[in-house]
Parts: C-alpha cells; structure tokens; sequence
DNA sequence: GCGTACAGCGCAATATCATTGCTCCCTGTC
DNA sequence: GACAGGGAGCAATGATATTGCGCTGTACGC
C-alpha cells in the first residue's frame, strides 16, 4: 500500500540521505562524488546513484559557478520595476521576449499578476546603468521604471534552504 | 610592454581564454577539467592550472547545485521591499542580523542608500508567505513591507554576462 | 643582436575518481 | 517460509585530476 511514491509530484521519495547530498551539492557542486558518499554516510555507488536519480527527476537542474561579478567588470548590480503600457498577454509576452534577448537583464520576474516586473540587472558602471534604465523606459510596451539601486547585500544565498 | 598585466584590479589577467573558461563553468559547473580543456583549447593541466588560479583569485567564488525549490517544497518565491524606521547603522545592521539567521530569507539588498531593503524570499504555500510576512512587519526596526509576489518568471540567470 | 628570466604550454606518470556489474541483505507480501 | 523489489557494498575497469619536468616564445638588459 506504498501509494505514497506514486504521486507525480517531486517530493515524493526524498528521504534524509537525498536531502544531505542536496545541501552538500548546493553548497558546493563540485565535490567529489567520493567526496559527497563519505559526508552522507554512504559508499561512492548508491551515493553516485542517488545524485543521478536526483538530476534526472530535475530535482538538481544544473550545477554553475559563482563568479564575482566585479571582477568581471561589472560594479553595479540594480533592480527595476517596470510596469508595462497594457496586461495583454501579447504585450507582456513582447516585452519577457525583449529582456531575454538583453543579457545584463539577469533576472525578470512577473509580479502582482500581470502589467509589472521586477528585474534584477548588471552594468559596467553608473553610466552603462543610466543607458540601460532608459532603453527600458524607451521601450514602447513600458509604462514606468522604477530602479532600485543596490548599496550593500547582507544575504545572497542561491537556492532554497534544504531542511 | 605589456604593463597591461601589472594593475592589480582584478580585471587584469583575464584573457580570452580565462573568460571561456568563466562562461563554460557558469554554464555547467561540474564539467570535468578535460572536457573544459578541449572547449577551449588547452590541454588538462594548463586549463586546471587557470581555474585554480581564479577560484584563488576569487573571480569563482564557488560552485552550486541549482535545486528545483518546487521539489523541495517551496512552491512560492517572492520578493518584498522593507523600510525601517530608522537609517541608524545599528538598526540597518539589527535588521541585516535578524534575516541573516531566517532562512526563508535568501538574499537582502540594502537599496537607496539606507532604510530600505529588497528580500527575495521562499515559502512552502500560502500560509507560510503569510507567516513571514507578518513576522517581518512585527520586527521592531521594520516601518512598513510591501510583498511583491512572483507570477512567473521570464528569466532567471544566475551570475553575469561573460564577454 | 645575444643571453637570461620568466610565463605558460604540453607530455608523461601516478594517484584519485567515476562508473558498471554483481552479490548480498533487508523488508514487505502472500 | 518462499519470493520479489529496492537499495547497499564490493571489486574491477576506464576516465579524470594532479604533479613534475622539459620546451618554447617573448621581454629585457647588456
């Protein structure tokens, strides 16, 4: 009667062995697998399993390095809300279109259901910012910007916390 | 004459091949160091002698697994913007303490040069979201909170644009 | 020019690691 | 009590990481 594991939703068969590998990975994705298997208690096989299984459900959807974006040039990190001109789909799909194709937009999220995003952007510096901020306002679909500049982080954890 | 590599910011060295490099473990971070090596054309040891060079450098801080928070039981991500009351370094600093230790509290950026901060957030359902809200607008240095909740997200990209 | 210092590459050797196939054990069922 | 399924460990094999070393091109001082 193990119908528990048959439910289609991911968090299904995550026992505490998946949860540490998890916490291990997020915290450092490019531990060896030998490595990983020690810290969780397990052999190199079923622990090499496991993280298999783990990437195949999507559970772990990539592994990436975390670069200083400074050193590579980029001084200022901002966030924009920008509302947009009308809620059509059309519109808000042009506009996420746009922002893709944009790579000092990093992040481009929806919010309060539809005519404003939040984005979180880099530039090189105040001048690259105040050229970025208005090709934003430039652009026909958009209504408002408002940016937010960033002065200091306190946090800045990737992820989710993981129990 | 190349005094172009004398300057010690951190942008110095970094050639072509350095910043192929940066792109290729931005992109998969548990490439295996061959691999790396034949994308962008060095043998292994030269290539690991460059990545150790810049994770020691700094310009990698890291490498992360990337989790689904859906799987992990955080179906909701949202942002919220907190004013203090006061701009006081003590309680900017209070504040920064508290959500340091809130695990639901991924990243916080001070904005505006003082009294405001942007939180990125992760909460099981709606409940919880309400719960931490309310936790935040009952800490005493918090003046008022305005969630921002993600609809959908257009792009999500960690990191920063490699050349 | 010519030798020297140095940076940075590739080769080759060795230690580690990843990966696979197989066996064993525990558990729930009938 | 026999059986099926899941999951662990062991051992073997192929790949990878890591180190030491020699080679080469370039900047520089003489």
């Amino acid at each position: 009667m193990k119908h528990e594991r048959m439910r289609t939703e991911p968090e299904q068969s995550l026992d505490e062995v998946d949860r540490q590998i998890l916490a291990e990975l997020q915290a450092d994705g490019r531990m060896t697998n030998v490595e990983l298997a020690r810290r969780v208690g397990l052999s190199a096989p079923p622990c090499l399993r496991r993280v298999r299984r783990l990437e195949e459900e999507g559970i772990i959807r990539g592994y990436h390095a975390d670069l200083d974006p400074v050193a590579l040039g980029y001084e200022i990190t901002f966030f924009a809300l920008v509302g947009l001109e009308s809620q059509k789909e059309a519109v808000l799909a042009t506009f996420e279109g746009a922002v893709r194709e944009w790579p000092e937009v990093r992040e481009c999220h929806m919010i309060r259901g539809g005519g404003d995003f939040l984005l979180r952007l880099v530039a090189r510096d105040t001048a690259h910012e105040n050229a970025l901020t208005s090709r934003l306002t430039a652009a026909p679909e958009v209504a408002r910007v408002q940016t937010l500049q960033t002065i200091r982080t306190a946090k800045d954890e990737a992820g989710v916390p993981v129990s």
